[in-house]
DNA sequence: CAGGATCCGCTACGATACTG
DNA sequence: CAGTATCGTAGCGGATCCTG
């Protein structure tokens, strides 16, 4: 048999991770956060290929899914920083790993 | 300045492996043939949730980005097996990594 | 048994304009 | 500066039927 279903299950860890991770550019953003906490503006001019409206929901998802973390200062003009979260630090070695295996091997 | 714009650069090591790997069932397919080689019929049974052309299609698309190689076995019944390729295995940690991360921070 | 061929709906993605 | 609001679109995923 060694029927192990544990692959499809809908709420297995990978299905889950995919759900969450999903968007275009979530693992991107999680890897420029990982330098350090960022402006929504510097954000915006580090990711040109995509509009600011992407950009806020798919940082809005990271957040609720408690892997960044949104700061506002009450300061005229605004100012709002993202930064990882413990949770989104703990992925970061799976980004790297990732990378370096499309660095690798995809040179084609 | 620190302007390090290696995260969103259109072909950044990250950026490839999510044009590979983005497809629904494609991390999934990976972690089941992990196990050892898998006959069409076998994968087909243990994804109920979706479709035979479906799988189809990722089989064929993970085929031609090398992770898996497709035998096909000149008898009839016709039968056909799925393996990983050594690119394949080498990306297999990381899968663990990604459902591990899952499983353990995901619990919600 | 292992697929190929169609058709089709949905939603992720994106462009543009406006605001506190 | 850091967003919202609205609308349009492509393409992915899925259902269904057909074949060597």
């Amino acid at each position: 048999m060694t029927n192990n279903t544990k692959f499809h299950l809908p709420d297995c860890g990978l299905t889950k991770v995919q759900q969450i991770l999903g968007g275009k550019w979530k693992l991107l953003l999680l890897w420029y956060l990982s330098e350090g906490p960022r402006r929504f503006g510097e954000i915006r001019r580090c990711f040109p290929e995509t509009t600011e409206a992407m950009l806020t929901k798919q940082l809005r998802e990271l957040e609720q899914d408690k892997l960044i973390h949104r700061e506002v200062f009450k300061v005229v003009p605004p100012r709002v920083e993202y930064s990882l979260t413990d949770l989104g630090l703990k992925f970061f070695p799976i980004i790297q790993a990732m990378n370096n295996w499309g660095e690798d091997n995809l040179k084609d």
